[in-house]
DNA sequence: GTCTATAACGCGATAGAC
DNA sequence: GTCTATCGCGTTATAGAC
């Protein structure tokens, strides 16, 4: 809603490349943030910047660019927060909560960027084959990573590992779609379904370990 | 694909107006099952029909108005799904695994009306009130219906029946989605994702009987 | 070379006159 | 039902300014 100041061409090229870059970048974010993901216009991002629509294609080679950018970023910054909390807890229920709590609060707080990781609601928009092995290299470590607490935590053969990583893997993006579209703007740990990761930690752990009495 | 024979005007004035609306959903269905949800065209649906686009306004109001019947019949068809599937079931257990076999079936059949209804790919569309109020009927229904299928289970207090039914409800939206991107034309029973209802389903079941040892 | 603005094309939804 | 017109969209071609 910050209204941008209107630039002179004199000014604007005082900007470096990359700042112009991050510059469309960041508006587009707000502008899906307000409206969707699928409502971005590059009309309505030249408007902000103060130039008119062909002059962003010096930047994007077309709308799809622009989307294919934030996809990139996305999974990137995934991997970053997720490397950055979850290895730091000590037992396997603390893990899967932060885990789950870890993918919950990065949708909420990037809800722009989560559309289009894993919703794909842009009618045409395919990532490119380097988005694509960024989006698969993210989600195989993501992968790799509950199944190895899984399998500390396991004590007997009820349940593959697989399949319970992979129940797991539901869980947490049913959780995030529900409490995205319940409670948008309530953090993780409140609204009905923001409070639940603990439970569900609960739920997993106790499948892994429960004796078939 | 199928092409539709051109009609004279006359042709189609033979034809009342209830079936046109139902020609019209039919092959709009048709179009978001092939490219998406959010590229639907009125250009392309008179093409297929024979007529010009400002024509269709005879049947309805808008795009919106048809995105709009469409939400609507979703979540009618999906309650009448559910309702001729679940309650056949003896065990809480296999009541579990047929609502949850019964909701990815759904979307795995009608991924465009699905999308509509889970999803909101479309940018500005806002069910109108008597559709909500179908769309919040149904979803109240099935949760009451989860709810009393977990008590009917639970065998004691550690986990509060609300909490379990909205953590299934994450679930099933989750391998849902999961089936959807993964293996969108396997049926529910195949797949990374569509097998494992009945693990989703012993997992909860369990939960509800665990002895706290 | 790099960044613009201008104009134009084709497509979309939609409104109004006939 | 049609045809015509308006508006906004993404995109391209072209030409001028630094």
């Amino acid at each position: 809603m910050t209204q941008e100041k209107l630039l002179t061409p004199k000014q604007r090229r005082e900007r470096n490349r990359q700042e112009m870059i991050d510059n469309i970048l960041s508006i587009a974010r707000e502008m899906m943030r307000a409206d969707g993901v699928a409502a971005l216009s590059l009309n309505a991002i030249a408007r902000r910047l103060g130039m008119t629509t062909p002059a962003l294609y010096t930047y994007f080679d077309s709308k799809h660019a622009i989307y294919d950018a934030l996809f990139r970023q996305g999974f990137l910054e995934f991997d970053q927060r997720m490397q950055a909390e979850v290895p730091e807890k000590e037992t396997p229920y603390e893990q899967v909560k932060a885990a789950i709590e870890g993918h919950m609060a990065f949708a909420q707080e990037n809800p722009d960027l989560y559309q289009l990781m894993i919703q794909r609601p842009v009618p045409g928009f395919v990532p490119s084959d380097e988005s694509m092995s960024v989006s698969l290299n993210s989600l195989r470590k993501s992968s790799e990573w509950l199944q190895q607490i899984l399998e500390e935590a396991q004590a007997g053969p009820e349940m593959p590992v697989e399949e319970a990583r992979d129940l797991l893997f539901a869980m947490m993006q049913g959780l995030t779609n529900l409490h995205l579209a319940n409670n948008p703007d309530l953090p993780v740990g409140q609204g009905r379904f923001g409070k639940l990761p603990p439970r569900a930690a609960q739920l997993f752990i106790n499948a892994m370990k429960s004796d078939k009495s």
